[in-house]
DNA sequence: TGCAGTAGTTTCATAAAATGAACCATGGAG
DNA sequence: CTCCATGGTTCATTTTATGAAACTACTGCA
């Protein structure tokens, strides 16, 4: 199942997910649509800069959506495309292996694989 | 399913997966157990020290173990611990969205979600 | 006129990661 | 006693990512 040519099929995936702040600020799309400045509270201490350069890379990549509501003051909303909501498994993959290879610490620590 | 514990949770596994050349090098022990000359071949054009700073950290966090054969020439392998190969699922899971979200090429340009 | 609130942009500096070339260690063969 | 192969290390440099601070744009309201 896993051979060679997986190893060059997901390399667009990579250049997605790359960034230290693109899987944070996806997770946080997933539990809900947000705001910039929520965006920028809840990744604290994300620079502007930096949120907006991954924002827009996601939005162009297809992940997500930026949907802008005339009214003042200005309104941006941000939320996973289909194509964003699809990558949940890979994160609840992620969130399997944390679980079930005692990951919570350092390695080595305590527990014995 | 997916909470905000659910960010917190897998913090340290992004720490272990972070860098340019972690995920191809460990799809490359997925493949096959290696020597250190093959990995380096096979991920041209890595140079030797990233690679041996992508194993040290790889083999610190117990994700693949290296094993020294005695005799001439030195012969090093490397390959994945049963905590490595529990990762594989997420590889999976990237393998299955990039075949199903039809991201073999650019988005945006062909097809339409 | 000017302040408030949202959503950024711009510029410059710093930090982190990767690169490239050269070098070192081991030990048997010639 | 030099050469070869493997498996690295060292160090200077470049590239890339991130960060901080200041500034812009919009517009209703006092």
């Amino acid at each position: 199942m896993l051979d060679r040519s997986c190893i060059e099929a997901i390399d667009p995936l990579l250049e997605i997910l790359d960034g230290k702040w693109t899987l944070p600020l996806l997770l946080e799309l997933f539990v809900g649509t947000k705001r910039f400045g929520e965006l920028r509270r809840r990744l604290h201490p994300i620079s502007p800069k930096t949120l907006t350069d991954r924002l827009r890379v996601l939005e162009e990549k297809g992940i997500i959506t930026r949907t802008q509501y005339s009214g003042v003051p200005l309104h941006v909303e941000y939320e996973p495309t289909e194509r964003g909501w699809n990558l949940q498994p890979i994160f609840a993959a992620m969130w399997t292996w944390v679980q079930e290879n005692n990951f919570h610490a350092e390695p080595g620590a305590k527990e014995m694989v």
